[in-house]
RNA sequence: GCUCGUGUGGUGUAGUACGGUCCAUCAUUCCGGGUUUUCAUCCCGGCGACCCGGGUUCAAAUCCCGGCACGAGCACCA
């Protein structure tokens, strides 16, 4: 009967049985994060940088993620140090202190935990002594493109085979310096007729004989990233890890080493790459070159995408915070543009954000007629706690942007004016027609400042005149009729604005 | 080459585990209109999408197979 009727009449069937079944809902957005699966004995969540420079707009979505996690299901967070490289990614000793600066700015909250792997080095030398005691790895004094030739053609090294005793020996070499760097690693026995090329016999610790910043000299043998990382992941207790896909093989190299030393591997969460269009995309060695060869001022030079930029620049991190949840997790590789971050930011900071007004590109213009000695008007349109600002209007001039000037025009908050050869005539205070209205300063109540805008590359650096209001240095205001701006400086002898977008 | 992953409007996202409640969610951009003494804010309206092809089924964004596209890993970096 249901083949020849069609839907129609099996949904008429469905009816008569269950009416609800039918019923049409509008769906819905689900609002923040997905919830964790797996949860019922608590969460723990890591966000583990490279203490090699401050945080970068990239990371923003790692501490973010991560943390929302963690809040939401009351769980813990770390905050962990993957420093046990001391050559191609070395450490810098002040990076450990900015990134909680940068943490604690962007979550507005202190991490549980801090951990730096380069003082837990005991824990990951115990741990690599067990892996090759229970013949679970062993010392491979090939050299990296001997095996790499091995690993393609799916053959063992003619180390795999030593004895423990042999192998403990050569660690023991690797630790105390008779190895020399390249001479050796340490693998993760595997096994090499495994599918996936980049999972067989995996190396967990290599020999750099590099002072590292925090611990010095004390170690000639450090393990890599996916064998310290699975060591403190168990250590913490970690419960769910999110990282970005292109580390799916970690998990699988790592759940191997999780099998030898029979431990349960945690909840994986993957997301893809994001690409920020608009923001400068520059890793952290090029920002730091950059700040050597002196062509940025530091890490918060406004033309870097660090985090501390962003926060000089005026950024709120709540904005910051629900731009990230509301892009979630999901594996997909994504493009956003730096202004979807901006607008994102605008909505946050608009409702508390003074209103002044600046002009970059003064003129004079004589108004006459009936004029008050001074007008107040109001910080913001829409909120009275602001208060006011009183503007004189004794020399009866008004400064204008050049390129506003027109015949008539209304000046914000004043009146409409008309040129009368060349000199501007008041006339109706009530707003009765549709002529521009342009902002505007009075020569009484207006100072110069220093406007600091980074375009690409560049740092423009502008001289504008703006209103003498009493602005707190700190404080975000917006431009009128031109965008957001952060005060660096207000002091009688030095103002400063740097701007943030519109 | 081997391995893995992802494809929903311009952008981002919901829905996909249990096919019908989806002629597909929400936000933003864009377009039009309104409010407003800012080109800000706010309000209303509109445009706009399930990668392609087969299959299963009464019914597929959802399941299966095959393509295609894009991305990642195969470092003695993280």
């Amino acid at each position: 009967m249901i083949h020849s009727e069609g839907a129609e009449s099996v949904r008429s069937l469905i009816e008569n049985i269950d009416p609800e079944a039918v019923q049409r809902t509008k769906q819905t957005k689900r609002e923040g994060l997905k919830p964790l699966d797996n949860i019922s004995t608590g969460v723990v969540l890591r966000f583990a940088p490279n203490p090699n420079g401050p945080l970068s707009i990239g990371h923003a979505r790692g501490v973010v993620i991560n943390h929302e996690y963690a809040s939401m299901h009351d769980g813990k967070m770390v905050l962990r140090f993957d420093d046990t490289d001391t050559i191609v990614k070395p450490p810098m000793k002040d990076a450990y202190e900015w990134i909680i600066e940068d943490y604690e700015w962007l979550t507005g909250s202190k991490p549980d935990i801090v951990v730096r792997a380069s003082e837990r080095m005991p824990v990951y030398i115990r741990y690599a002594e067990e892996m090759i005691r229970k013949s679970a790895g062993y010392v491979c004094e090939c050299s990296a493109e001997e095996f790499r030739a091995l690993r393609v053609s799916k053959k063992a090294c003619p180390h795999r085979g030593r004895s423990v005793e042999e192998n403990i020996e050569a660690w023991g070499k690797m630790l105390d310096g008779r190895f020399s760097p390249g001479d050796a690693v340490v693998r993760v026995l595997t096994d090499m007729s495994l599918p996936n090329p980049a999972l067989r016999d995996w190396p967990a610790w290599r020999i750099q004989h590099e002072a590292h910043p925090m611990v010095g000299n004390s170690y000639l043998a450090w393990p890599l990233l996916d064998f310290q990382s699975a060591i403190e992941d168990h250590e913490q207790g970690v419960t769910h890890i999110i990282r970005g896909k292109d580390l799916m093989d970690s998990t699988r190299k790592q759940k191997l080493l999780y099998d030898h030393l029979g431990w349960k591997y945690p909840e994986t969460l993957y997301w893809g790459r994001v690409s920020i269009h608009g923001s400068g995309s520059f890793s952290t060695s090029e920002i730091r070159r950059g700040i050597e060869s002196k062509m940025y001022s530091g890490w918060d030079d406004p033309r870097v995408p660090t985090l501390r930029s962003m926060r000089r620049r005026g950024f709120d991190p709540v904005a910051l915070r629900s731009f990230w949840v509301d892009m979630g997790v999901t594996q997909k590789d994504v493009a956003v543009a730096m202004e979807s971050i901006e607008a994102s930011n605008a909505a946050s900071i608009d409702s508390t954000s003074r209103r002044i007004s600046l002009v970059s590109d003064p003129m004079s213009i004589a108004i006459q007629g009936e004029l008050p000695r001074e007008i107040v008007l109001p910080f913001h349109p829409d909120d009275e706690k602001a208060g006011t600002r009183e503007i004189s209007l004794a020399s009866g001039t008004a400064i204008i942007e050049k390129e506003d000037l027109k015949n008539s025009f209304r000046l914000k908050g004043l009146a409409n004016v008309e040129s009368v050869g060349g000199i501007f005539e008041i006339g109706s205070v009530e707003r009765d027609d549709d002529r521009p209205i342009i902002h505007w300063l009075s020569p009484d109540s207006s100072v110069t400042c220093e406007l600091v805008m980074a375009i690409g590359d560049e740092l423009n650096i502008m001289s504008c005149l703006v209103e003498d209001a009493d602005l707190e240095s700190g404080e975000v205001v917006q431009l009128e009729r031109k965008g957001f701006a952060r005060v660096e400086k207000w002091s009688p002898n030095s103002r400063k604005l740097l701007w943030l977008h519109r």
